[in-house]
RNA sequence: GUCCCAAUAGCUCAGCUGGAUAGAGCAACAGCCUUCUAAGCUGUAGGUCGUAGGUUCGAAUCCUACUUGGGACGCCA
């Protein structure tokens, strides 16, 4: 637990005695002590509208209460430095200075782990993103699901959670024949063959260039073979290629999974017989028109769906089913998934299936990624110009970086849509949140590396008490609250308030740096304790800019 | 028709568990480099929080209806 928090608590548990002592509520009725952080300085540190809230219980006027309460406050206990009652009955503490003082040794002593809490206890949640079906490449909008998760979880395991990144793999359905089929057609094209490419195919660049690497390859070595053995090859090729294309693009762009699940391997051990059987156990199946029905309408969804169709296949839903009770059935607390938001229909049938196996709706949580438009020179930017077909994640990466891209996905919330400016994303300057905060870290690291070549003292006891201007109580305010910024950004799965945290940050920095001098040879005393203050300043960049993947460079 | 998401300054968006005078950036206007990086800072101006009800001491925030924009509604995957 951080200094601010505890900071917190022990006020809290002084207004619950005192509301307690003054004989305005008991135990019962007490509600829960609310702290918030005025906007407003002079609204103090800490205010609490408990008296507001007491009015009703208590039968009497919010003010009064108020003032009772402030009576038999012990302020020592909670080192408070001065209570006001203001407005229509906030009660504001001004808090003693010294409790900012372990802000600044907490955070050069932990270093990297600043900003880490234990606020999971260890947790056991499964994050599973992306999942784009092996078949081509990553584009546009599977990038943005991508940066999400991955930041998701980095938040999750920093807020003391047991986090695992997986990837389902669709290497099974007839999506993968379709790959196969088309490999080969292009294959067979590429030696001159006259073959039509199916047209329900995939018709990317990428299949091109897999045909012509078998080629490369093998020669003509499978026109002579049986279309079955040809179509086998090209199949596992096809799939073979488009994972290695999909792993190489994720982890360029920093994105590295645990578990890569493949689907294939539910078919091996008739787990997803099991799973209809499970079902069918629990009543939740019937037949009708000779298909198998899942009742799904039992748990809200609108209509019943069918999982095992009339020609005797499963449909999409049957395998996914069963890929939920495995990760069900591995014993992880929670589960969360990340999808784009055409899949949101599907949550309904999914979270039925989850309760018809026995389980809490709330043990699977669905994340849905609202759609990415892109802009450059104030258009919109439909295909992408070099291929034609979706911008891909390649392309993005190349045109505006990797830092960028990462930033700008993340800085908004998933449920909303996101007008991603290609010009700004790109640009260097001011205007560009990204770099205003690589700048903010570069510019301390300036300063540190200047402190040094010109002698001062750089690990020195600092003096707190050197600390006073108001810039400064702001930032160390600032960079205490980073670990409940992070708790809480794990805690309602919002990245967004990470960057939206790091470039206030940023922002106080800047200020600071405008208007006070950090290194002076006149004053020692005063630059070892600036210099100690940001030290800490750039750890807390540094942590903020790492968990959402972002780098943060010393020079620019 | 049903379901999901969104709607806040001219533009792009924050706004935490309902709280005090709704905040940033850009654009506009006025300033700041002899000084640790001006990729920066300071100030001015800009708002019926989509509309209408409701709950509450108190609503941008919660509830209901409606409007607008986006998406989804298959024995496709």
């Amino acid at each position: 637990m951080n200094v601010l928090e505890q900071t917190e608590q022990k006020l809290k548990q002084e207004i619950s005695e005192a509301v307690l002592k003054s004989g305005l509520a008991s135990a019962e009725e007490l509600p829960e002590i609310i702290l918030e952080k005025p906007k407003d300085k002079s609204h103090g540190d800490f205010a609490t509208n408990i008296a507001m809230q007491l009015a009703r219980i208590a039968k009497k006027a919010p003010r009064q209460i108020a003032d009772e309460i402030v009576k038999v406050i012990n302020e020592t206990e909670a080192s408070i430095e001065k209570i006001e009652i203001a407005g229509p009955g906030f009660i504001n503490f001004f808090m003693k200075n010294d409790l900012l003082e372990q802000i600044i040794p907490t955070i050069l002593r932990e270093q990297d782990n600043y900003g880490k809490s234990d606020a999971g206890k260890g947790k056991r949640i499964q994050v599973e993103f992306v999942s784009v079906n092996p078949t081509g490449d990553l584009h546009l909008g599977h990038a943005r699901g991508a940066a999400y998760g991955d930041v998701l979880s980095s938040l999750l395991a920093a807020a003391g959670y047991n986090v695992e990144r997986e990837y389902y793999i669709n290497d099974a359905g007839s999506q993968i024949d379709k790959l196969g089929f088309s490999v080969e057609a292009r294959y067979l094209q590429e030696l001159g063959e006259d073959v039509e490419m199916p047209e329900d195919g995939y018709h990317g660049q990428v299949i091109i260039d897999m045909a012509k690497a078998i080629v490369a390859e093998d020669g003509n070595k499978w026109l002579e073979k049986s279309h079955e053995e040809r179509f086998e090859y090209m199949k596992e090729y096809g799939l073979k290629a488009s994972l290695r294309n999909i792993e190489r693009d994720l982890k360029d762009f920093h994105v590295e999974f645990d578990n890569w699940f493949s689907e294939r391997t539910l078919y091996e051990d008739d787990q997803i017989p099991n799973a209809v059987q499970q079902l069918k156990e629990s009543g939740y199946i019937y037949e009708k028109d000779g298909a198998t029905w899942f009742k799904t309408t039992e748990f809200g969804d609108d209509k019943d769906r069918v999982i095992i169709k009339q020609d005797g296949n499963y449909t999409y839903l049957t395998p996914d089913i069963a890929y939920h009770k495995n990760k069900l059935d591995r014993g992880f607390d929670k589960l969360i998934n990340v999808w784009g938001s055409d899949h949101h229909g599907y949550v309904a049938r999914m979270n039925a299936a989850i309760q018809a196996l026995g389980y809490p709706a709330d043990k699977l949580e669905v994340k849905i990624i609202q759609m990415v438009n892109l802009f450059e020179g104030g258009e919109k930017v439909r295909m992408s110009k070099r291929t034609g077909k979706a911008v891909s994640l390649r392309e993005l990466m190349e045109e505006v970086g990797i830092d960028a891209t990462r930033y700008f996905f993340v800085a908004r919330s998933n449920d909303s849509q996101l007008d991603f400016d290609i010009d700004l994303a790109r640009s260097q300057s001011n205007e560009n949140p990204v770099y205003y905060v690589q700048y903010a870290h570069a510019r301390i690291c300036t300063m540190l590396s200047q402190a040094e070549t010109r002698g001062f003292d750089v690990n020195g006891k600092f003096d707190f008490a050197e600390l006073t201007s108001e810039k400064e109580q702001e930032l160390l305010m600032k960079i205490g609250s980073f670990p409940q910024t992070v708790a809480d950004a794990a805690e309602k799965h919002a990245p967004q308030r990470v960057t939206n945290y790091v470039f206030e940050l940023a922002s106080l920095l800047h200020s600071f740096y405008n208007a006070e001098k950090v290194l002076d040879a006149d004053a020692p005393e005063r630059t070892t304790a600036r210099i100690a203050l940001m030290k800490a300043v750039r750890i807390t960049i540094a942590n903020a800019l790492n968990l959402i993947g972002v780098t943060a460079p010393e020079k620019m």
